[in-house]
DNA sequence: GACTTATGATTGACTAATCAAGTATATTGC
DNA sequence: GCAATATACTTGATTAGTCAATCATAAGTC
């Protein structure tokens, strides 16, 4: 997961859901503790992702209008294209994990589940 | 998870795991790859996990009979013990967690999905 | 039966995360 | 308005895992 992304993007499965992230989010931007929440990671960790990524240019901070103490993360132009081009490969990866480690069976359940959860299948057009 | 675990009972989750499993398996031992392949470790990080885990006394190996490159893993009398002592904390702790990260609907849809995959629900009794 | 390839296990080097502690700022209650 | 408490973030130290390389033994092929 990690080990593939990672050659062929040049950045690791969490960097990947933390770009995910930041674009999903209302206003695309939001604060690193929210952030930490949402992946379930501690602000440590989020800390620590976001020091080579503002490094390489896929995210920036920019600081928080009404709180000191917090700052805002966005995606910068060069992380939204990173963003498109890591996701074909993250869900081809995530297919393939999905598919070698359940029965077929298992694999329909599962994505009833899914959708019953309100995801989309991701397989499903 | 790890953390609480490794407070109360002085062994992580994947220790736990590992025990579990061993017990779980007919015959009560395995081999350290067939660990591996079981709990989606690599045979590297069975081998680093076993080294504690048998010096505290909580399982063994012993030599294969037929394969002298491998070697069977089994619990102690004493690993049997922890287990049994573990295992309604680690219960707990999964259902909590459970329990913190969805709403009370996709939680029904969780235990639903989980009794299609032929599990009981942990809840249900 | 020797040669090649596959498998089981271990080790050194590394990495991505954690926790605990610390700093800075916000918020709350008196 | 000030003390006490809570929140946002960062950093040093540690940890649980990975990968790549290695060693030993098995199994398959000619």
């Amino acid at each position: 997961m990690d080990a593939e992304l990672g050659a062929v993007h040049g950045i690791g499965y969490t960097d990947f859901l933390i770009l995910a992230e930041i674009s999903s989010v209302v206003g695309h931007r939001l604060r690193a503790v929210d952030l930490a929440k949402r992946l379930m990671l501690t602000p440590s960790g989020v800390t620590r992702a976001l020091g080579p990524l503002s490094k390489i240019g896929l995210v920036q901070r920019a600081a928080h209008d009404r709180d000191a103490r917090a700052s805002y993360v966005s995606l910068t132009a060069d992380g939204e294209r990173k963003l498109a081009e890591t996701l074909p490969t993250a869900e081809r990866i995530v297919a393939e994990a999905f598919d070698s480690a359940l029965t077929p069976a298992a694999r329909l359940t599962v994505l009833g589940f899914f959708e019953r959860l309100g995801y989309a299948s991701p397989g499903a057009r």
